[in-house]
This record gives C-alpha cells, sequence and structure tokens, in this order.
DNA sequence: GGGCGTCCGTACGGAAGCGCACAGTGGACG
DNA sequence: CGTCCACTGTGCGCTTCCGTACGGACGCCC
C-alpha cells in the first residue's frame, strides 16, 4: 500500500529536521470504521495523524443524544489533549471512514511538543483551527437548516477524501449532525432531486459540488479559510478537487 | 478598590518564582458592559485576564443570528490565540458583565509561554477546558430546550460572579443562547413561578441555585467537572458559593 | 439464488420555537 | 415631576423538526 506519513498536513508542514527526528516514532495503522480511538473520559496513549481515514469527535448526552463536533482527517491529528496536558476528554473518537493513519505515542509526541520547536507551532495552531470548527459548529447547530448543515457535512468530509463517494449511512449522519434519521433522508432525497448527489444503501457520490457549496451554510467555508490562515498551504497545485487534498499526488487525488 | 490578580485562578495557579516574573506585565484595566475586547478577525494586542469580570465569546452568522460560544471569567483568559501562534479569531469577545480585569501584552504572554514552564501548563490546560466549554455547547444547543439552557446559563455566570445578582436583560441572554428574546422571557417567568428566580429591568436575582442545578442540563456540571479536572482548586474552603469563587476572600465572595 | 438484516421512503400528529405585532410598565434622565 | 425609551408580557399563525410507525427493497451471506 503506497502510502506516505506527510500525506497528513501537519506532519508535511514540518521541516525537514523535525520531520526526520519525528519520522521514526511513527507507526502505521489500518482505522476500520466505527472503531473508537478514545472513550470519553479514559486516558489516551496514542495520537492519530489520519492519511486517508476521518474520525469524528463526538459528545452524547445523558439521554443518549449525540452530536460530532469536529472531523479530523488528513488535515490534523486526533489526540491533542496528550499534548495539552490533560490526558483524556469529556467525548469519544470514532472512525467515520476506513482508512490509513499512523500513530505516535504520546510520551515522544510530548517531549517533541516541549521542545518548543516548529512542530509545537504546527500543533498549537492546529489546535486553534480545530477551535474555531467547535465554535462555528455552535452557531451552526444553533442556526442553520438540516439542508444546509447536510450540505456542509458532506463538504467537510469530501475535502478529506480523494474522490466523490462517501461510505456512510443516512442513520450515521443523523448521529453526527443530531438530528432524526428520517430528516436527513428527506433532506437527501432534495439534494439527490436537484442533482447534487446520487446515492445508494450507504454510499453517497457527490455529483454537483459548486451546487453544494451554494446550498450550504458559510459555515464550511469559513472554517477552511480559518484552517488555511493559520495552516497555509505552501504548495499551489491547480487541481480542482478538495481543498485539502491539493498537496495529494495526482495519481492518488484522482481515485 | 482592593482586588488582587491573583483573584483569576489562573495567575493563582502560578509558583511563586513564575509569578513574580509575569507579574510586571500584567495592567489592571476596568471592563464596563457591551465592551468589545476583541472583534472578529482583527489582530489582538492584549491578553485579559479578568478577575471580577465576565466575558462572553460571540460567533455571528451572515444572516447576523448569534451565538454566545464560551464564558470567561476569574476562571480563565480571553486572548487564548496569543500563545497559540494565530493572532484572532472568527468570533468576538465582549464584556458581558463590567468588572476587573488584567490585561497583558501579547509579545510578554508569547515569551513566558515560550519557556515551557509553569505558564504554558496552566495555559494550555485552560485551553482544553476551553475545548472541552465549547464542545458542550454544541450538544447542549443540539438538544436541549431552552429552559434548560437558561439555567445552564444562570449558573455558568453565577459561578463568576460574587453574590446572586446578575445585570442582564432577556435580550442580552436571547442572543448569546442563540434564541428569541420572547423565548427567555417565558422561560424566566416559569423560573420564577417556581421560586428559582427573581427578577426585574435588566437584573436576575438567583433564589434558590440548587433548584437551578436541579433543572438545568448536565452540561453546567460536566463542564464544571472537566475544569476542576484539568485545573484542581488545592484550597479547601468550606464556603457554599458559586463554585470557581471559592478561593475568594470571605469579605468579597459575599457581596 | 434465496433469506434476512440493514437501510431507505413515507406518513401523521404533536411539540418547540420563530417571526411578527403590540400593549404595558419601570426607571433613568431631563 | 413628567417624559420617554428600553425592557418585559402576551398572543397568534407558521415552520421546522420530533416521535412513532410501518412498508419496501437492496444486497450481503449462507
Amino acid at each position: 500500500m503506497a502510502d506516505d506519513p506527510r500525506n497528513n498536513r501537519l506532519l508535511a508542514a514540518l521541516p525537514d529536521v523535525d520531520w526526520h527526528r519525528v519520522r521514526h516514532h511513527l507507526e502505521p495503522v489500518t482505522l476500520a470504521r466505527d472503531q473508537v480511538l478514545y472513550e470519553s473520559g479514559v486516558v489516551m496513549t496514542h495520537a492519530y495523524f489520519p492519511t486517508t481515514a476521518i474520525v469524528s469527535l463526538v459528545y452524547v448526552t445523558e439521554e443518549g443524544a449525540s452530536s460530532g463536533i469536529a472531523v479530523v482527517g488528513l488535515d490534523g491529528v486526533v489526540g491533542v489533549p496528550l499534548f495539552m496536558g490533560g490526558r483524556s476528554t469529556p467525548g469519544r473518537a470514532v472512525v467515520q471512514s476506513a482508512g490509513l493513519a499512523y500513530r505516535m505515542a504520546g510520551a515522544p509526541l510530548r517531549l517533541e511538543f516541549m521542545r518548543a520547536g516548529a512542530a509545537m507551532d504546527v500543533l498549537l495552531r492546529y489546535t486553534q483551527t480545530l477551535i474555531a470548527q467547535m465554535a462555528q459548529l455552535v452557531v451552526c447547530t444553533n442556526h442553520h437548516s438540516v439542508d444546509e448543515q447536510l450540505c456542509r457535512w458532506l463538504l467537510m468530509h469530501l475535502d478529506r477524501l480523494p474522490g466523490n463517494d462517501l461510505v456512510v449511512t443516512h442513520e450515521m449522519i443523523s448521529q453526527l449532525l443530531g438530528v432524526r434519521r428520517e430528516g436527513i433522508t428527506e433532506a437527501a432525497l432534495d439534494l439527490q432531486a436537484a442533482g447534487l448527489i446520487s446515492y445508494r444503501r450507504g454510499h453517497i457520490t457527490v455529483l454537483d459540488r459548486p451546487g453544494l457549496q451554494a446550498r450550504a451554510c458559510e459555515c464550511h467555508a469559513v472554517i477552511l479559510a480559518e484552517y488555511e490562515r493559520l495552516l497555509p498551504d505552501d504548495e499551489t497545485q491547480p487541481l480542482d478537487i478538495g481543498p485539502l487534498l491539493r498537496h495529494l499526488p495526482r495519481a492518488q487525488a484522482g481515485v
């Protein structure tokens, strides 16, 4: 399987000196869908830098209702509390889309962080984008319709995947948006009727990305802009694919 | 006005060595209600460590709808991006309750942070509590009723104030919870009928804190528990006042 | 290639909250 | 002491979304 840890944008952002020190602590892992990387309140041992996998951070209420509070893919890292000092969070991390990631044990990560060099800078900036993402989700949940939120959700995941096909059921999306499953079905029907997506049991294919963007609330764009502000993509590639994928090799991005 | 910077819990958590280095960079400021500490996207110059003031972080949508995404009082600091590396955020910071704070310029703050000592540890842990607060607000906004959210809001502010009186209008609360003003009026009427609060034009007095806690969603307790986990209060005082106020001098806490 | 579990489509009453409109009143300020 | 503005109370129709229930069909697995 031809994969490179530096398909992860945080690892790619490290200068060579730091990268050569860090690389020896990275271990490739395959993440299966629905796999739980860490559970609420449980001390975590490793941080995960996804390349092709996508992980959702999820909170659950006492009554069993849930909300997705952040999405992490090749743009980030799962396990922020490891370098922030608390060693757990009240939420859980669930693999949303199967794929690859590189994991690093807490101790070497914390050590590298404490050098107060490039790695610290990148990790802190990423953490700030995570904060911005969560803040935006508060207003989005608060004020935007299920339709708009569904479009945003699709775009946020499309940004982190090669290709246009999402392996996901209406049920899963509903739990991440904190709405009924039927609400997603209705919204998805509308999007399909409008020719923006097509789907079948557990698969959604995006047909018209600009159309989705037009129909989504501004939240997706705001989150993306804040990410690019804090972690700018130096490489300039003309490929019109998911914004976060711009640095991937052309072949892989096309699949 | 007899106030001590170390009424702020983050400053109080610094060991004496670090504190004596930091204190010379602190400048007391009086914050007026509705004062904007920083505007969306604008580079900030100072961080604020409130003692008696309360600051709300607010996001606003394109359509003008707003949501409060975090509350900061004597328990924290306003200006996290200054040490995280981005120098602004997409949200604004508004003074919710007039009072005192100590401000520190960005450069010395960043310098102190970069020593990778106690200050960094405290600031990072606080940032993690902020993340937990925002994540909890996503689920809260998503799943809890206006009634529950109002109780949570009152408790979160009570925790950061001496006394039981909040200077706030229904209109302001509605903008922070992202609901209609009338929704707050109705919920407040219920609470008053239940004998939990009493209010008059622009003032709300909490009469029965345990009653409010029983009526609030779990979010307030979860946020508080995560804060105490990450930034435990070593001093053990038996006063049954706002949890975050336990370390305040008795006289002030009683006002 | 048949069975069955999972996933999607649809329907309907009800609750929560919105948008709007307007009346009443407290209290700051002149 | 009177004025007037900001704040609170109330009502109503409407939209969105929830809870629930059930039918149908895709496609995986035996």
